[in-house]
DNA sequence: TCGCTGTAAACTGTCGACAGTTTAGGGAAC
DNA sequence: GTTCCCTAAACTGTCGACAGTTTACAGCGA
């Protein structure tokens, strides 16, 4: 009658330690002791180092030979080339979704991105993620499994990089304001518009990104 | 003095399995098993599924709980999707090398494309090779590492869903003509040219690729 | 005090074995 | 002859232990 466990012991290990690394619990550049962490978990290494090997698939662990795997701390030029790739994807995604939308999707953006406003109004706490909610919706309307599991990984590399950086009200007012114009140009079917938007959307965001960076070097 | 083994025995057997799936040697819809190809490779079941998982999440093998890994068999649908993901990546790829590409670029895909062309009018055996030389040096005048990364899985991803079908040469020759389009937009460094060029191409390769598949559904 | 060296502890890489699940095959019932 | 069930083999998931490498530290010499 439980449902008992769905997942495997390395499946749950990815989850955990997924959250483990996103929540800064383990901080960039720590280095990850497998016994230590199997100890913690009641688990033995093999598991471990399995979802070890996953989550350094999606780029979030560096491994060494013989030396293991640690938190990638992560410089502007990094930044940079990770928005690159970025860009192309949710450009690509937000041209699609221009195509492809129907009016639940567009209804659905709608109430994410009003959402968002309120939120905002009322002095929020978690904005960023109510943004990453309005990219996830976009990227259901592209209806392109491939591009929005590459998306997701991307997003989650993001999130990472974001790590001890902190929402600046400014910055989170322009990307509303992006967000409200991207939401128009997909509704009224015009990819070319929503792609640009997008593009510059994201431009906006990762130079926000590079200046905390530089002004706060973690 | 022996250079003895760079590579752990995992990363070894990532590179075997790999080969081993993208020449068809193990064939799609085939099961791995484990204990088998552990013997057959003289090494033990850990190292071996550390590999078969890294596959995994390259999307060269799907893992099924208690049933193990097999190599997707994929059909016209995945096809689609993974051209999505294919174009985003390479049309951004193709902007980029346009923008950033130097005199060294510009020689070294004017030298490939030729390379093709005579391996062409021979009567070539391998030219399937030749043009995927000829996007990765694309990808490298494009100086962004994260979308090359990603590239080089999906082209290994289009590599196997090739795996069985056969170059027409036809398709070849247009493949050809495109290429030295791309080339001049990206010596004349027109961004825009250079990625609807790229579009048009992967579009004219995805629709060959859904003939063959539907004319020999493997 | 500083730097070097050698040794020991710590850690990763690998292996073989056990436990739980899936799969295949034989036999009984209809 | 067909279907269902039951049993046994095969296979994946997990664990604990050993081997080789890396890292930290104590001791020695300058």
């Amino acid at each position: 009658m439980t449902p008992p466990l769905r997942l495997s012991l390395a499946g749950q290990t990815v989850d955990v330690l997924r959250e483990l690394v996103l929540t800064g619990e383990i901080a960039p550049g720590e280095r990850l002791n497998e016994v230590g962490i199997a100890e913690r978990l009641g688990i033995s290494r093999g598991p471990l180092r399995e979802a070890i090997r996953h989550l350094a698939s999606e780029g979030l662990l560096v491994l060494v030979p013989h030396r293991g795997a640690h938190v990638p701390k992560a410089g502007a030029d990094e930044v940079r080339a990770l928005f690159e790739l970025r860009t192309a994807l949710e450009c690509a995604a937000a041209e699609l979704a221009a195509s492809r939308r129907t009016d639940a999707d567009v209804t659905r953006l709608r109430e994410v991105s009003e959402e968002s406003r309120r939120n905002y109004q009322a002095g929020a706490r978690f904005p960023y993620r109510l943004d990453l909610a309005f990219h996830r919706t976009l990227l259901e309307a592209a209806r392109s499994p491939q591009i929005a599991e590459q998306v997701r990984l991307v997003q989650q590399r993001v999130v990472l990089l974001r790590s001890g950086l902190d929402d600046d009200p400014p910055h989170q007012r322009a990307s509303m304001d992006d967000h409200d114009a991207l939401v128009e140009a997909v509704a009224g079917g015009v990819p070319d518009a929503a792609g640009e938007i997008m593009r510059r959307h994201l431009a906006r965001v990762r130079t926000q990104m590079l200046a905390d960076l530089t002004e706060n070097p973690s």
